[in-house]
DNA sequence: CTGAAAGCGCTTACAG
DNA sequence: CTGAAAGCGCTTACAG
């Protein structure tokens, strides 16, 4: 297949060349011991010319390390994992391990084959963006030996897994003071399709946050809701869309809050309402877990919250009596996995 | 680092339990050759109550496969590569290979790392989603024997390549002659700040399909268009939202044309007049395309283009005297990167 | 049908 | 300072 019908060059081949051993073309390579400086030119030399690069494959079996970390995702689509993923890319300099991104759709089968093929392949450690209500995989992760984060996706029962995630519970509890001061009585949250631990945990935050202020929370059901919680910006703004479509008017019947704060959210014809967390930073901060728990040859065991801001902009504005809020003609829409899938309208 | 304190189980380990050679517990797990059934068993239930996994470093030493493709990108923050990557998935079942998702920011300096660490891995395939113009890394890959095909980024000079991509002349046409019936005589193009092979493409098809209409195209700057035509969706979102905080109405004083029919186009409030092309059809075909050519060993060489579909929405309609149209007074928005970087407004 | 042996391409003590 | 040897965990002919 080369199209000079030959295959890569071996570290033998450059020794052979040179006229030294394997070991000193390692040495050489690896910048370790010191090597005479005619010997290491020698070297230098034929490796450029022979345009030798050695194998990753073999190194990690020798080295009982691959310079691979994995980064799961729910759904590739969300601009929220891609700024994980800057950050993590930005963390990573160092080393420049090279990043597996899989999008396990939030699917417990596919989390499971998923988490066999990195324990296989021996990836040094594994960054969770999300993952389904309840999933075990983390752990068997950890069983392995691989040290693993949750990113923004809650914190594990297990000991063994570190996490960096937003405060929903502060979060939320400024998204329900924002609506309540707006005259807000009952609000609807509305997550995503599928079961994830991070929405579960949202969830959650709100219903406390609710219950502070007496508000009435109704859970993927409309009735009565002047507002909408969603899990995400992505979910907001399908939402926005379905509400507008269907003949609401927003912010002036019902209003609408994502949490995210993506690019779009700031965008003139959308305004979303949102809260504003820092991605890069939890992709940062996870990485930085990652790499030195693998540097340190044991778990990430760290936990940690970042506190969240509320960006308030225009589909979240004060209730207006007489106006209808929302009911039994209307459902929130529960974006799918990818948002990439839906047809279009 | 494990909690029982013993590193994974080898294939030495499972064949000293169950009384066998590795050779056998190898012919077991790999389902080849025929094994007895009493010897099958006994291997079978050493590996599952050891939790052996079989280490994929030595395999793909010895096997000169990693079962790992890379795609590479130039902006995570963009959904067309989210599909693009569910394209790849999709096709990826049967030997289900891992991922690398790389994001080389149409950086040459980065490209050209990162080619060189996917040499030393050995990956088995490049899907290359974009790249700078130019870029001389593909070939490299190829030199080294990885077959490597371009999805949606034009068509390679070098004969080793695969290549499969929208029509941009079909699009470019569909959209010009859309701009023309409206009205417009002259329209911008807006490209991406960096230089991307994928954008030079769009350019020149929009160059030419502007001349056939005697339209006359301005290329990133504004004078007297009445139309911006953008190199992807996420641009022309961009330029929207930026067109509208400068006073201008869309689509009444200036028309503008995305590229993709990402999700958002569709969405009521942005109402994005764009072209459609199918991108997870795209990754669709490029996979099948890396994964014939490493089953045969050989480079991927087919080229293929995808015709489009313009949808007509909101920020197209008629010229109308007497508007104003683009001048000195603003420029287009070359997005970022990544999008993801844009400080909020 | 089964196992001993060689080898994939590296690195790492260890002699010299 | 340099090289011979062992070994990482697999698979694949090849004997038996």
């Amino acid at each position: 297949m080369r199209s000079d019908g030959k295959s890569p060059a071996t570290i033998k081949d450059v020794a052979r060349l040179a006229g030294v051993s394997r070991s000193t073309v390692s040495n050489v390579i690896r910048g370790s011991s010191t090597v005479a400086d005619d010997l290491r030119e020698r070297v230098m030399a034929v490796i450029a010319e022979t345009n030798y690069r050695p194998d990753a494959r073999a190194r990690a079996l020798r080295e009982r390390t691959t310079g691979m970390i994995a980064l799961i995702t729910a759904d590739t689509g969300n601009p929220f994992y891609a700024s994980l993923g800057l950050g993590v890319e930005e963390a990573a300099t160092l080393g420049e391990p090279l990043m597996i991104v899989a999008n396990s759709h939030c699917d417990p089968a596919a989390e499971l084959a998923l988490c066999d093929s990195l324990i296989s392949r021996r990836v040094d450690g594994v960054i969770v963006g999300d993952l389904s209500s309840n999933a075990g995989f983390p752990s068997i992760l950890a069983d392995n030996g691989i040290p693993v984060v949750l990113a923004g996706c809650g914190v594990s029962t297990d000991p063994r897994i570190g996490a960096v995630d937003t405060d929903d519970e502060q979060a939320m509890q400024l998204i329900i003071d924002h609506l309540f001061a707006l005259g807000h009585r009952t609000v609807c949250f509305a997550g995503p399709v599928d079961q994830r631990a991070a929405a579960d945990r949202r969830r959650l935050a709100a219903r406390t946050a609710a219950a502070s202020r007496g508000i009435v929370l109704q859970e993927d059901r409309p009735d009565g809701a002047t507002a909408l919680i969603c899990h995400n910006d992505l979910i907001a703004i399908d939402n926005l869309d379905a509400l507008e479509r269907a003949g609401w008017l927003v912010p002036d019947d019902v209003a609408v809050v994502g949490f995210d704060d993506t690019p779009l959210a700031a965008h003139r014809r959308i305004s979303l309402t949102s809260v504003r967390c820092d991605a890069v930073a939890l992709g940062r901060i996870a990485a930085t877990q990652i790499f030195t728990a693998i540097a340190e040859r044991r778990h990430a065991t760290e936990r940690q919250l970042l506190e969240c801001e509320l960006v308030v902009r225009g589909t979240t504005g004060p209730t207006r009596p007489g106006r209808p809020s929302l009911g039994a003609g209307w459902n929130p829409v529960h974006v799918l996995d990818t948002a990439l899938e839906r047809t279009p309208h």
